[in-house]
DNA sequence: CATTAACTCTGACATGCTGTCAAACATAGC
DNA sequence: GCTATGTTTGACAGCATGTCAGAGTTAATG
């Protein structure tokens, strides 16, 4: 995980090349990205639009420390959302739904993601950067993944029969539990009823209600 | 409409107060102001995160004039969102749908949404300014008004039977409309598929599947 | 421990955008 | 034609992003 980091930052030990020339990457420097990243956490949760300065101070660092590990404060909110995205999807990993049902593996996931949509609030007030090649598609990969695998499953075995395509059933799905969280955080719904309500939403549109 | 819009605008006559004295509204603000937010439009589509200046140089006026009719950039966007949800909204009052059966209306309600979406593509890439109150919920308020009746009214008749709130479906299926949109704009999907697509769903999660 | 590379910090700078102000100018309304 | 209303030009402050150089620290290595 956090070899992961290092990867995914802009100081990065290029030793592959010429092996054995060159130090290895200080601890500092992994201390300094998880600070960073932590705090970008903390930070844009309550402040949406909160500068790059803003970021440095909560985690105890220089604004150029920032830009020395992530190129653009795109950069360093894309990688809040991988490192996001990475922890969901290894609870999905853990959960190991592979033999069980169809609708409940999807229950769960489904509890995963909320979860994590609550311990995140960022999520839901933050808009991830356009990047990369489609929508946010290449991000939440992994996540989504696991989701493809469970509609597919849940289709073959008949449990899941709306006739609606697998790959639109993973973007409606998310996109309801991000209508989801938001209900909650305009209180228009309690954590309770918004987790039931999109529970019973996503059995809806997979034929399953 | 275009009164609205002159009330919208900061260069505002106020004769309410002192009746007779004051000289009405010129022709031009009217005009500068209605190119600016069909500027805005266009600009938008092209370019979401476009600036003042580029859209002032797209209407043929310059920066300073855009901000004599709009307080902010954010009170501009918000202008062009109010503008597009009120077409919307009397291209539903125009359908005339009360006394139709709500499954008809329904989809009648998705068929306008679904195009006013492709006409203005700025709605799937553009973020509304979360402004307000709540999220965005008052600046749809037209557009979900009607939304809303229809549902109620199926909800009623029995011809809606999925046993989920309405105020929830009303998000639910804008949320997916939104969805679809983006499904289209990235190639996903072509516009029959997603039109489609969207109306199964938001009829199974109404219930009427 | 001493060396040295890796990392961080301070300060400064260029750039671009938002929003405001003032004064000269143009034009539509009366 | 007079005058309020709009527009334009130009200038300005404030703030954010991103970059650079140099001095100062700290951790890895032998």
């Amino acid at each position: 995980m956090l070899s992961n980091i290092a990867r995914a930052t802009k100081i990065d030990n290029v030793s592959e090349i010429t092996p054995s020339r060159r130090r290895r990457r200080r601890a500092d420097a992994d201390r300094s990205a998880g600070e960073i990243l932590r705090a970008t956490k903390d930070v844009l949760a309550v402040q949406p639009h909160a500068s790059v300065e803003d970021i440095a101070v909560a985690a105890g660092v220089s604004r150029q420390t920032v830009y020395a590990h992530f190129k653009t404060r795109e950069a360093l909110i894309s990688a809040v959302f991988d490192e996001i995205a990475a922890e969901a999807a290894a609870g999905m990993d853990a959960a190991r739904l592979d033999r069980a049902p169809a609708v409940d593996a999807l229950l769960q996931l489904l509890d995963i993601s909320w979860r994590t949509l609550q311990r995140y609030p960022l999520l839901l007030t933050v808009s991830p950067p356009a990047g990369d090649s489609t929508a946010d598609g290449k991000r939440h990969e992994p996540v989504f993944d696991h989701l493809e695998a469970v509609l597919s499953r849940g289709r073959q075995s008949g449990e899941f029969a709306s006739g609606l395509p697998v790959p639109w059933l993973v973007t409606a799905i998310a996109t309801l539990g991000h209508a989801a969280g938001d209900e909650v955080r305009t209180g228009r719904m309690t954590p309770q009823q918004a987790r039931d309500t999109l529970a019973r939403s996503a059995l809806l549109l997979c034929g399953a209600g």
